[in-house]
DNA sequence: CGCTCACTCTAAAGCGCATTAGTGATCGGC
DNA sequence: GCCGATCACTAATGCGCTTTAGAGTGAGCG
């Protein structure tokens, strides 16, 4: 760390205390609102750490028990995967939102898989660096929320369903059921009854939710062909999946793809076997973004208020951070928005 | 901060002393690798902190003047903009892989706009929570550059050209005007003499750059109209202002995009309006990603390593902070990947 | 055999803050 | 007009680590 100029220096306590007359601990007092000063003396104190530009030392603060004033956010997913993805920057800048008003930092890191970032968990906690984590993507039997109670790192799951075996863990999810449903209906309305469903990631617990939810739907309906294929949420499998799909026979009548990307990759690899969007073959996306108005025809999708989303969790996370207990939030479920690509089913 | 049960306790340096048999200080030399202690010692030491797990605490380390082992980054571009943005992701992860290898932490943040970008580098420095932090999206009369120097907070700009105003700084950039210059020739080569370019927000540093090159490459052969459009690179824009180009008489029979989203947008614009791509107008994008190939035809586009970007940025920002001279690093050109949206001019 | 030097290790101070205990001074109450 | 209570403030301690000064030990040497 090597400093060759003197940079101006960083103004501490006993600065502030000796421009003000008073000693440290009356400055302490005076600028965290405890009792033991007057008021004029809070005043003046406050006047002069504001005079100086004095901003607390999160390091000093966190040695002295404050916690590290930051909290962890950490993304396992391969970057590739995340090309073009809109929801995790919408995600975090809603995060960002809500934690900069309390001055929160957000330390953000990417992980090879759950194992590394579990590792990373108990590396910060180890090393005193978050007082709180925001985990996304959770897994059908994740070892997150497990390590998370051990460790005693106060936590908002992200997507999951509330899970009752971790009390400690908050939980913001929107409801994928009753998505999926409301998409199903949609879908059975216009006729169809040969659904595929081209899915995320295969360990995802929303990716299973909304798989067991597809199943539920067609088994009630009494809908035969209606199945779920699995991917790596990249265009390039879901254009993959969706030639096979279509060679299939008989081919599928209406095609819901787990996000954006796959659905606008999806389309383009329907019209090269020469299937017509929403003529031949109806497509639902699940995630709504500036690519499903960029391509013909606009694609019909469920919207949801991402950044809203990376708000209310970071908003349970504060309180849990300020004592509050665990609790399971459920935002409004995405609805569908429905545009160009989507049309009553061939006779 | 409550902590309702008593969660494992983060062991501290005196555990392992009292574990291994001597002092804190000991301690302390063994395992930062400074002389003092016998090689036996050292390896004992060693494997006691392993066996507790031990960790340093960052807060005290950055306590007794060891830096925060942190880097900043900043966002300031309001979210809606970065709707489906890939460059921001890839470069993030490069960098990421440099920080962890270090075990360096990454503080992310999204500011409102460039004074409230320098307001969050102002309230890092004081709260000593970043040792350094990486500039983006410089821009043309920046003020960072020269608060940074100011706050003798180690810095690499990201994107820039160098700027020799600021020696404390480093930079890390690709030659725009280079690129420019192989777009125009590319185009030219296939007989396009009127070319928009349909550029990004206008105070970016490289936006001014790819401009200014624009101009004086159509100057040296003798283009005419040719001229360039500010945005806020988003998809809106994007399509707004290539209906306007369009509509213009003559129009252009080739376009410019400096991102892949407003490419995308625009050739469906173009299409709206009867345009064909490549036929009627060719378009290039000044981004290559996931989405060039997500619409027919595909996008000729610049591609470059977006995260190998990151990967250089995080390396010489590591190097400032290891006391190395700042330097101006040149990463490669991105090369134009020619694929089916640039033609021959009409006749 | 005593002396120095090199080596291994310990003691203690300090980083910036929060906090607890403690000290005067002021004040109300009798 | 004295006493205990209250108030405004100060002194001192600790958080976990790094670092400087210093202590103890044994080897090498004259």
């Amino acid at each position: 760390m090597a400093e060759k100029r003197t940079p101006a220096r960083r103004p501490t306590m006993k600065d502030v205390a000796r421009r003000a007359g008073v000693s440290e601990s009356a400055v302490s007092f005076a600028l965290n609102g405890r009792p033991g000063v007057s008021e004029t003396t809070r005043a003046r104190v406050q006047r002069v750490a504001e005079q100086l530009g004095w901003r607390p030392s999160t390091a000093a603060r966190a040695l002295s028990g404050e916690g590290a004033a930051t909290v962890g956010f950490v993304l396992a997913r391969p970057a590739h995967s995340l090309g073009v993805d809109s929801f995790f920057l919408q995600l975090v800048s809603g995060i960002q939102e809500v934690l900069a008003e309390r001055h929160l930092g957000l330390l953000f890191q990417m992980a090879e898989d759950v194992a590394d970032e579990c590792a990373v968990y108990r590396r910060w906690w180890a090393e005193h660096r978050v007082d709180g984590v925001l985990v996304v993507d959770p897994r059908a039997d994740d070892p997150r929320p497990g390590l998370l109670d051990e460790l005693g790192l106060p936590a908002v799951v992200i997507g999951g369903a509330p899970d009752d075996r971790h009390p400690g863990l908050s939980t913001v999810w929107a409801d994928d059921a009753a998505a999926m449903a409301s998409v199903v209906d949609e879908l059975t309305g216009l006729g169809h009854r040969r659904i595929v469903h081209i899915a995320g990631l295969p360990g995802l617990a929303h990716t299973q939710r909304r798989i067991r939810t597809l199943r539920a739907e067609a088994g009630r309906r009494g809908l035969g062909e209606v199945h779920s294929v699995t991917t790596d949420y990249s265009d390039a499998e879901g254009a993959a999946v969706t030639r096979r799909v279509l060679r299939a026979s008989p081919s599928p009548t209406a095609l819901i793809y787990d996000n954006d990307v796959m659905a606008v990759a999806g389309v383009a690899a329907a019209a090269e076997l020469g299937y017509a969007v929403p003529d031949d073959v109806s497509v639902v996306s699940w995630e709504d973004s500036a690519l499903c108005r960029m391509v013909k025809p606009w694609l019909s999708a469920l919207s949801r208020d991402s950044t809203a989303f990376g708000r209310t969790a970071a908003r349970e996370l504060t309180a849990l951070l300020d004592g509050g207990a665990a609790r399971a939030v459920r935002v409004p479920v995405p609805r569908l928005t429905v545009r160009g690509s989507t049309a009553p089913a061939r006779a």
